[in-house]
DNA sequence: ACAATTAACGTAAGTACTTACGTAAATTAT
DNA sequence: ATAATTTACGTAAGTACTTACGTTAATTGT
């Protein structure tokens, strides 16, 4: 019967909501019912002034952990009632001081008991349910300050997502994927160089004669990126031609391909991975650095001849580590 | 730092929301970071018509336990959007049925995965935090099923109430509050009356040597009601001119007024009160049937004299049951 | 000492609900 | 069979927040 309740964890926000919206509405029937003119959305500023005064519209927004746009808004409408006043800082002209009137502290004397009635009726409440909201709303809290749900379900995203990725071996009849996706993305950002064309038309010449390997990544059956690993000597190879085709960017194509290449690159005895890349291209640069690779002193960069401007980084490959949040079965 | 956090149950609906809106923030923000038209707002309504449909507004609205205007108004913005459709119901013309559209169903199938997701990543939320908060809410909604929080809250406030009403037995410079509370409702419903006036100017000589009682209700200080207990015969005396001025009104004065004058009324012997009262005054006929006061035939009705239309009631005093919400200390 | 940055506040517009009220179709009562 | 009531839906306005953006005052860097 009850879709937000079935739904569990999924609908938590809702049901939260909805616990807070019929409270709330109570509070409102409550003041109303007492023939107070006050609302519920007042209360926190309102209980704050009564407590502590003159403050200023951040210094509330602070400690009340709201906006400071809504301590402005409601400290307006309770101005125009008439039951806060404000001043300009003397010291600071940008600060507005907020205080109560004599009207509004007159209100404060009537409105204590029936906080006093609210808070007992609530805690009456929790005691009949016989559980510590408080306390576990405290703990989720915590957990949240420790990391946002948002950074909670990114993880979980991401790591489906890799999952969702397959590597590949080369094969002949994927060549053409090694072309088009890597003249995807150099047309974007700089333009086909013939040093590019050569590697991109033979890479079965280039690159895997030459003790190199070439890798693809599928999802949904179809190839989504590729990457290749050429072989300088024998514990120097570069990784390069790495190019994820636009729509499925964001989805860990890139760091599964990187990993899997630097592990064909330890299989194959390498000791360090090279690897050219522009400064603009910052999301490809910092994964690169989230698997360990650093920036190498410019004698390396003279070794490769680039139109486009280049930045040379370097893998020693003792240092890979996995990174945790990635499940690589 | 945190003043909701140390209010504890005093600002549990704020805290509640507080909540609620942070995780539907980081919601929207997961939404936006896959790049997908959709907000936590449909989710409800789009999740429950992804499994059953098609359903017209109001069954929505049942089933999610929200307004229809509320399903109205995320309806109305998702079939601008394509997400669902809409039609008559051929048997009740009044109903429209809504349901997914095929692009509808489509990004239903990309939210599938995100939802899952966003599941786990709220159940690893609350196990981390090692507490049961969907058993809580559920007590908490259960217990409020039961009794809503406005009944709660009025519970504590009555009876507060009623404790700061002071009852005080009639003094010679009292007098003048008699006539005054009096002739304030009589000219406000009715109008003063021969038989009236001459109660109210002489209550001494017309009521207490004629064996009756007068009682005072005080506030703060101030005499807010009153009443008379007018003797009959040996064991039938009449409960008459009640009278709380309108400030004090739903301030249980009325209640301690007769509860206590139902007290004396036991202690000089009488086995029945009466009672003449107006059809019209509701709230203080409610009162008095919950007393326990019932009506009589209008047999007894003759032996009284107002022109304003009057019915009589009667309490037999062994019946009295002390009400158990209001603390008389 | 001056420019650049930061802080405090205000306003506008948006999000996600609600209550209040109106209309028309369907159902129930007399 | 007609009137009264109930049900289903729609619209308007209100509540309580948010984000986004702009202005002005104070602070910091060179």
């Amino acid at each position: 019967m009850d879709l937000i309740k079935q739904l569990g964890p999924l609908a938590l926000a809702s049901r939260l909501k909805r616990l807070s919206d019929r409270l709330m509405r109570d509070g409102f029937r409550i003041y109303r019912e007492q023939r107070l003119e006050f609302e519920p959305r007042w209360f926190t500023v309102f209980y704050l002034l009564s407590r502590k005064s003159p403050l200023a519209v951040t210094e509330i927004s602070h400690e009340l952990q709201i906006t400071h746009p809504a301590v402005n808004q409601v400290a307006g409408i309770m101005e125009k009632a008439g039951l806060i006043v404000s001043r300009r800082d003397k010291t600071d002209e940008r600060k507005r001081l907020l205080s109560l009137s004599p009207s509004g502290k007159e209100l404060a004397a009537k409105l204590k008991p029936i906080w006093k009635d609210i808070k007992e009726a609530n805690q009456e409440l929790l005691d009949e349910s016989g559980v510590d909201l408080l306390g576990t709303l405290d703990k989720i809290e915590n957990a949240l300050d420790e990391t946002e749900m948002f950074d909670r379900i990114m993880l979980h995203i991401k790591s489906r997502q890799a999952e969702a990725v397959e590597i590949i071996d080369y094969k002949p009849r994927y060549r053409k994927y090694f072309k088009t996706l890597n003249r995807e993305w150099l047309k974007k950002y700089f333009s086909v160089e013939p040093v590019d064309d050569k590697l991109l038309s033979d890479p079965e010449g280039e690159i895997i004669k030459r003790g190199g390997k070439i890798l693809f990544a599928r999802v949904d059956g179809k190839i989504v990126g590729t990457a290749a690993l050429i072989k300088h000597d024998k514990t120097t190879y570069e990784l390069a031609k790495m190019a994820v085709t636009e729509k499925a960017q964001g989805r860990q194509v890139g760091k599964r391909l990187a990993l899997e290449m630097i592990d064909r690159a330890r299989s194959l005895g390498a000791c360090i991975v090279l690897l050219n890349t522009n400064p603009k291209l910052t999301a490809a640069n910092n994964l690169y650095r989230s698997l360990g690779f650093v920036q190498v002193s410019p004698r390396v960069q003279q070794s490769f001849s680039y139109q486009r401007p280049t930045i040379t980084l370097q893998l020693n490959i003792e240092e890979v580590k996995k990174p945790k949040n990635i499940n690589r079965r």
